[in-house]
DNA sequence: GTCTATATAATGATAGAC
DNA sequence: GTCTATCATTATATAGAC
């Protein structure tokens, strides 16, 4: 992981080679599968943590952690980029992999990621609107977070339908679902979909004649 | 399920038990707890299936069957009330869910339900485009994938969010996320996202770029 | 700090009675 | 067709030696 070297105490090599672990095959990972691949015994896992959940919790944090580190760092990238190389290194493949199994598995952490990333988001949408670089939402916050599902959400099926995800493969995991995904997602976002405005007025309609009923009869069934 | 009354064989009724269990907590849920719902004992699994596994395979089989039955009954609905009720029944939310938990959890039944619905989606967006109420991209196929990748995965993550699904819950489960998903659908398929055309016409260029090099250097990193 | 060995709990598989 | 009882496997938790 991010530290390049063998020379990592017992401790670190452990949460490491469980973060790999995990991110691999989901959490369901065994203990000693984890020791072995950390080239450990199983019993130091709860001489240093306690126990499984423990030793989770470390590693969600420390996932955390660098992910923040990593946006940081991409924000030094010029916006124009922003498309040609998301995750690039291996070890950013491996957090957000990794991310993707804590939503996958439907964990608090997850939730967490989630929460954070849909705030985020409206940040920067509420931003980039301001500056005219995209279009207003009737509902900025629903908007961010509906787009967060969409995006994690799509990369997860991804990964979901792979046989497996090797060790080593973290980097290709993800540029092969940029590689399929960038056509489509600039093509939705930039042209849209529908030809016409049809089903958005629709449902607008829909929603006001709900809010506000149409002095006398009960709301409900009341779209076409 | 669908069968109404409770005048199910043990089979039958072990089936079902089984489809509901899984749809509500995945398919970690212990036989046990499979027979208990059905209100018959756990060794009835293996004289009427002979393993979990093949319990699995017909509750996936019997899914598909249905799901099938279901999607031809909605193509009776006039396409302008699409909007306003998909799920609607509990049956129809336990399908859904339980297909989502089968991409959840990366069997190949997820995998045959998502090219399932790939089909399903590039069938109906080519016949769309072709009477003009949906506008054309530059891979039909990859954006059928793509869109229900995005589809799915939005509702999944959805899903995994949730603390728990109670059994006599799934008609909400659906349904509350149509409520929170629907408007920023239709606005980002009918409006984009995107204000101006920057980022895909950039992105156009770096593809052919990449394709047909421009006469002389090697096509890696062509983008600003 | 690290390892080996064991205890405990859960689950799927199986056999046999009714 | 259905049930009860038991076995085998696996994973985590735990204790104690080096």
């Amino acid at each position: 992981m991010s530290t390049t070297h063998e020379d990592l105490t017992g401790r670190a090599r452990l949460r490491d080679a469980a973060i790999e672990c995990f991110a691999a095959r989901g959490f369901g990972e065994s203990l000693r599968a984890i020791a072995t691949r950390a080239g450990v015994s199983a019993g130091l896992v709860r001489h240093h943590f306690g126990s499984k959940e423990e030793l989770r919790a470390e590693c969600d944090a420390t996932v955390l952690k660098r992910y923040r580190v990593l946006k940081v760092d991409s924000m030094n990238t010029p916006p124009t980029r922003l498309f040609a190389q998301l995750p690039a290194s291996r070890d950013g493949g491996v957090l957000m992999v990794y991310i993707l199994r804590s939503v996958q598995d439907g964990s608090p952490a997850g939730r967490t990621f989630v929460d954070n990333m849909v705030a985020e988001a409206l940040a920067f949408t509420t931003d980039a609107v301001a500056r005219g670089l995209v279009v207003p939402s009737r509902n900025e916050e629903a908007r961010a977070r509906f787009m967060v599902q969409q995006s994690i959400g799509s990369m997860l099926v991804n990964l979901a339908m792979r046989p497996e995800v090797r060790l080593d493969d973290f980097a290709n995991v993800m540029d092969q679902y940029m590689a399929q995904a960038m056509l489509p997602t600039l093509e939705v976002y930039t042209e849209g979909v529908f030809a016409d405005r049809t089903y958005l007025d629709e449902y607008l309609a829909y929603l006001a004649a709900k809010t506000n009923p149409p002095a006398g009869l009960a709301g409900e069934a009341a779209m076409s």
